[in-house]
RNA sequence: GGUCCUUUGGCCGAGUGGCUAGGCAAAGCUCUGCAAAAGCUUCUACAGCGGUUCGAAUCCGCUAGGGACCUCCA
């Protein structure tokens, strides 16, 4: 059984057959660091940190290329205009890298609380102005690029006349159809500049008061929005490569520049398979600052945004994006966050407690139960290789939940299902919430002598209740319940607690 | 205006021709000093209308609602 992969290129499902296997070249839109992330940005990165998790998993060696765009409009809210003013000193005045730097930092940190595996090679634009030029240079010498006072533009009309004939017009990947488009393209600035409405900045001229420019052949500027992602793609991981992600806001116009600027410098289509990742949506609506909805990240994790009744954790953002299919819109609401949290917990705390389940050789007593098992097991494959299909691991999963609590509570004996089942059970959960799907344990503050003390207080509250002094024996409970530690009398007579 | 997508139970969300999705919430029961947790049971939906079919949430058409892209955007 193979890894089927939705292609937003052909627009239908395929076999996923790398290039030159076992090697496999990837390629992921990463974030404008000039403002913080929000919900809606965590969407590709734990995505696409899935399908990176879920390639190595196959045995594939995954160069795995994550962009930073640090160059463009750099501004800060209430800076912006100090920074025009010349006579400021050095240190008063905006300096775009600080931006980058600081919003770079709170971006790894926001992927860090995420569990996301760091990218294999995470190139910046700014460091790749070198490579932006030549390519801006070799589209010029071929003719598929203007100069118009000292910005360079991408001819798109010559590019879908020329390319059209060998089936690659301008738009296959979105699938739009460029003459349609020439009436209905709205007015933007520096039209003048440009012969065609459809044509797009490889390099912009910059005006005295913009701060990031760099020397290039056509003057002092900057690069347009779109070479950054082809030239770094290109120099990382070739001409062609397997796997090209990014939100599907970016099919149009930012992918169909990188396939046009790539395709004119290379003769080919840069990536197999486009995969796209559908939106986070809040009541329905895109998350976007257009629309003035954004959850920023640090807002979500404090719980200070004005449309959170509470704070949500890293892990139950990451279980609740999981939980469904990533080409399809996620709502975001406050009950939906609140019920992936309850359910991450009864999750992880099952998996928690039997994935240390001492298991002691024998046969099944229950052959149907044994068999259904491991056929929920088996599918765990399965529909991670029917395109990432997370949520249905996941239904499987708390399939498995019942039967393990079931164990747990001894509604049903261990001898029930065999123990080769069991151990089986045990491995593959833990390869799939840890490893594939990187869920970690929340549970934090439980150094050592935190757990000794509470231990002391559960041996008090132990010894009050056999003398069934239930004041005590509640006070302590209530008590440390008011503080966030939860006890919890299990089955087997012991006492456990979680910390909120 | 153009292109495309979508509409699933109280909420979130899988699912593309016949078989229980799953989670959360709610109700009952079991367990229990009480509580929490857990287990079992119940709630069995597919926007409306029409068509295709032995059979449709799933395919087709129409109607209505919602959305995305066309502009920086994950």
């Amino acid at each position: 059984m193979s890894l089927k992969v939705y292609n937003s290129l052909s627009r239908q499902k395929e076999d996923f057959n790398p290039i030159n296997p076992p090697y496999v070249g990837m390629y992921v839109c990463g974030p404008t660091v000039s403002g913080e992330s929000h919900l809606g940005h965590a969407r590709p990165f734990i995505t696409f940190d899935i399908v990176y998790r879920y390639l190595m998993h196959l045995g594939y060696k995954v160069r795995y290329v994550r962009n930073i765009t640090d160059a463009g409009h750099f501004e800060e809210e209430g800076r912006a205009a100090e920074d025009k003013i010349s006579s400021k000193a050095i240190l008063e005045k905006l300096e775009p890298m600080e931006l980058v730097q600081k919003y770079t930092n709170l971006y790894h940190w926001a992927m860090n609380q995420f569990n996301n595996l760091p990218p294999s090679i995470e190139p910046t634009a700014t460091g790749h102005i070198v490579e932006q030029i030549e390519m801006i240079k070799k589209i010029i010498a071929d003719g598929y690029a203007y100069e118009a006072n000292g910005s360079v533009y991408f001819n798109v009309e010559k590019y879908n006349t020329d390319f059209s004939k060998l089936g690659k017009p301008y738009g296959m990947l979105s699938g739009r159809n460029i003459e349609e488009q020439l009436d209905t393209t709205r007015e933007l600035e520096n039209q003048d500049e440009k012969r065609n409405r459809n044509d797009f900045a490889l390099w912009k001229s910059a005006p005295p008061e913009h701060i990031m420019r760099w020397q290039s052949p056509w003057g002092e500027g900057f690069p347009g929005w779109h070479i950054e992602c082809s030239a770094m793609s290109n120099k990382y991981l070739g001409q062609e490569f397997d796997i090209h992600g990014g939100g599907m806001d970016l099919q149009f116009p930012h992918h169909e520049c990188e396939i046009a600027q790539s395709t004119v410098c290379n003769h080919k289509t840069p990536a197999h398979y486009w995969l796209h990742n559908n939106m986070i949506t809040i009541e329905g609506r895109k998350m976007g600052k257009s629309y003035n909805n954004v959850v920023k990240l640090t807002e979500l994790f404090s719980g200070s945004s004005p449309v959170l009744t509470q704070a949500y954790s890293p892990m139950t953002v990451r279980f609740f994006i999981l939980q469904s299919h990533y080409r399809g819109t996620l709502d975001f609401s406050n009950e939906a966050l609140q019920a992936s949290e309850k359910a991450f917990k009864r999750l992880w705390e099952a998996h928690e407690w039997f994935a240390k389940y001492p298991i002691t050789d024998h046969a099944g007593t229950d052959a149907a139960l044994d068999e259904k098992v491991q056929q929920l097991v088996a599918e765990f494959d399965e529909f991670m290789n029917d395109d990432f299909s997370t949520a249905k691991v996941l239904a499987n999963i708390f399939d498995l939940v019942s039967v393990i609590n079931s164990i747990k509570d001894k509604h049903i004996p261990e001898t029930a299902i065999s123990s080769n089942t069991l151990r089986l059970l045990q491995t593959q959960l833990k390869i799939f919430i840890e490893d594939l799907f990187g869920l970690v344990s929340e549970r934090q503050g439980d150094g050592n002598q935190l757990d000794g003390v509470l231990q002391l207080l559960i041996s008090i509250r132990k010894d009050a209740k056999s003398k069934r002094d239930f004041m005590t024996s509640d006070k302590i409970r209530n008590e440390l319940a008011a503080l966030g530690v939860q006890l919890k009398d299990e089955k087997d007579g012991a006492t456990s607690y979680t910390i909120a």
